[in-house]
RNA sequence: UGCGGGGUAGAGCAGUCUGGUAGCUCGUCGGGCUCAUAACCCGGAGGUCGUAGGUUCGAAUCCUACCCCCGCUACCA
């Protein structure tokens, strides 16, 4: 199995504005599968995670709600803790970026670049709105494209023509939040020299992003690097800029920092060392899982800042696709934009857990949930096949052997199989592929229902003196049923833990899958694992189609 | 516009790197069983592998062109 590592991972830290839809839940199952797999395997992994807290949204959003920014933030941080408990996410920290930690690396690190020179300052000019008395990012201004004039486009970019531009280039140009026409002001901005990284990141990136990202990234690199623009001015809702008063980091500089911030507060309620996961020197690994939408601030900023600070840069950034439902983008008109907290009041989250894990590789492809596909693969796979391989074997245990498996299994070579799948399957998770770790376990699950089917033990149990084979045969189909309860434990932990109970053993673990449970008392079996009902399905449906939340 | 990903039975996918007349699950049709949450087992039907060319004894797999879908493009986090 390797020697033992020292792991910490993170998911991207998920906005807070709103709550969290199942779109997230993509990338914190794919990080928990993970992180739930490295701690089966005896490593040690840690998983961090955070609310992003800063930036114009929240604080436009505070404003319209009427309360004060870290009120908003404070709640929907809750929302998120709620959610990630429901979806039972073993995060073993979970912080805000609007906390005491973050401003203390914020500030530190941005000291360290300073010093290092590697902060520059030039006068921009920039859309303000006269009105609120603020400046207006780029998506805060719209008009007419400069370039083929098609209406109420964003300040960055034509959705028509593809044409980038600044906001001041739109044709009647208006302040999305008042209303107003935008005036242009100038403003000294702090910036970020990625350029100064360039060598480290060309040598660093193929090496730690998957490589049909690499591709992506060298128009990048082509392009020429460009600094950074990290501060924003008042009125902004982050953290204040040391020696620069009115001055705020921009979101993105602070955000990621937060990962490091979750883990520090971590450190400070346990005796983990900070310095032995981020000293430059460090000999663990840090991998981040993250959507391909901010690939380039985790592989092209994040290091260099990390890089720059003195801090060590990550293992690898695991890049995920998109989530569609039913074939199209999550869409709130059309009932398919799916809020956690909806989905979990209708629906077992292990089931969605599996259905995500069934459909993940490691590559950044897209993938849909089709609601049809998402009822049969559960039902069929999960209930039955999986669960009622122990549903059907328990009751000759409790009839015929008085509740206890016999202490020898009869056919040992097929117990054997099972557990040399073990290797494979590991490998899959270790490399993410996590469907095709659970094509395997479902062709074995397969083949236990045969094993059951061929022997027959309802028949034989009919025929007196015959007891112990019945016992036997279900013994070892307890123990199959066992071995892929080991190996979807990552997946699927709710269910594993009924699974432990019925078993009457402690919490598995992966090398249990080598060896069979024999003469051991196990308890009555109980459901472990209700179908999926169709009918809860339109009901979550239509709740989400009237439900008031937002996505953005 | 550029870049990336995708187009394989009714549905969801694997196979493409390392060419050898197509595979898994669901659904469907027929049979079996009754231990099991209408679960399980056996068998059948169903595909010109996006289109058109090319290389090859042979292509889903390699090459070229094209069509369609999705995503990203630095201030939407």
């Amino acid at each position: 199995m390797g020697q033992h590592r020292d792991i910490l991972v993170t998911s991207a830290l998920p906005y807070a504005n709103a709550p969290l839809h199942i779109g997230h839940i993509v990338e914190y199952t794919q990080t928990d599968v993970w992180a739930r797999f490295q701690r089966m395997r005896g490593h040690r992994c840690l998983y961090v995670c955070a609310s992003d807290a800063h930036g114009t949204p929240t604080m436009l959003r505070a404003e319209a709600a009427g309360v004060a920014p870290d009120v908003l933030v404070a709640e929907i941080a809750a929302s998120h803790q709620r959610d990630f408990a429901r979806f039972r996410i073993s995060v073993d920290n979970y912080l805000t970026t609007h906390s005491a930690e973050n401003e203390e690396l914020t500030t530190e690190i941005y000291r360290r670049l300073l010093a290092a020179g590697h902060i520059t300052r030039r006068t921009i000019q920039q859309a303000y709105d006269e009105q609120q008395q603020m400046f207006l990012p780029d998506r805060y201004v719209r008009g007419e494209c400069p370039v083929c004039g098609t209406a109420d486009q964003y300040g960055d970019a034509c959705e028509n023509c593809s044409a980038t531009y600044t906001p001041m280039e739109l044709k009647n140009p208006v302040s999305v939040i008042s209303g107003t026409t935008p005036s242009v002001k100038e403003s000294e901005h702090l910036f970020f020299r990625l350029g100064d990284f360039e060598e480290e990141l060309r040598s660093w990136v193929p090496k730690h992003v998957d490589e049909a990202l690499v591709h992506k990234l060298d128009e990048w690199f082509q392009a020429g690097l460009r600094d950074w623009d990290i501060s924003r001015d008042s009125p902004y809702f982050g953290i204040e800029i040391p020696g620069e008063p009115g001055k705020f980091f921009y979101v993105w500089f602070d955000a990621p920092i937060g990962y490091m911030a979750s883990f520090l507060s971590l450190c400070r309620r346990s005796d983990l060392s900070f310095d032995e996961f981020w000293g430059a020197d460090s000999t663990t690994e840090l991998y981040h899982f993250i959507g391909k939408d901010i690939v380039y601030f985790h592989t092209l900023f994040w290091p260099s800042v990390l890089s720059g600070a003195g801090y060590r840069k990550p293992s690898g950034v695991f890049v995920h696709g998109f989530l569609t439902v039913d074939g199209r983008k999550m869409s709130k008109s059309r009932g398919t934009l799916i809020m956690a907290a909806t989905y979990a009041e209708h629906l077992d989250p292990d089931c969605l857990r599996y259905y995500f894990a069934a459909k993940l590789g490691p590559t950044a492809d897209d993938f849909d949930l089709s609601m049809d596909d998402f009822v049969a693969r559960v039902n069929s796979d999960l209930v039955g096949k999986l669960v009622n391989i122990g549903s059907r074997c328990a009751g000759f245990v409790h009839r015929l052997n008085s509740g206890r498996l016999a202490e020898k299994l009869p056919d040992e070579a097929l117990f054997a199989v099972f557990a040399e799948a073990g290797d494979e399957i590991a490998a899959d998770y270790e490399a993410r592929n996590y469907s095709r770790a659970i094509r395997r376990i479902m062709a074995l699950a397969d083949k236990a229902n045969q094993y059951i089917d061929d022997e027959k033990p309802w028949l034989k149990a009919k025929n007196p003196g015959q007891e112990d084979a019945v016992a036997g045969i279900a013994t070892l189909g307890l123990n199959l049923f066992r071995t892929l309860m080991i190996y979807l434990k990552p997946v699927i932990p709710g269910v594993a833990q009924r699974t432990e109970a019925f078993l009457a053993v402690d919490p598995l673990m992966w090398t249990d899958s080598q060896i069979p449970l024999l003469g051991h008392g196990i308890a009555g079996f109980e459901t472990l694992l209700e179908r999926v009902d169709r009918e809860e399905i339109e009901a979550m449906i239509e709740e989400s189609q009237s439900s008031d939340e937002k996505p953005e």
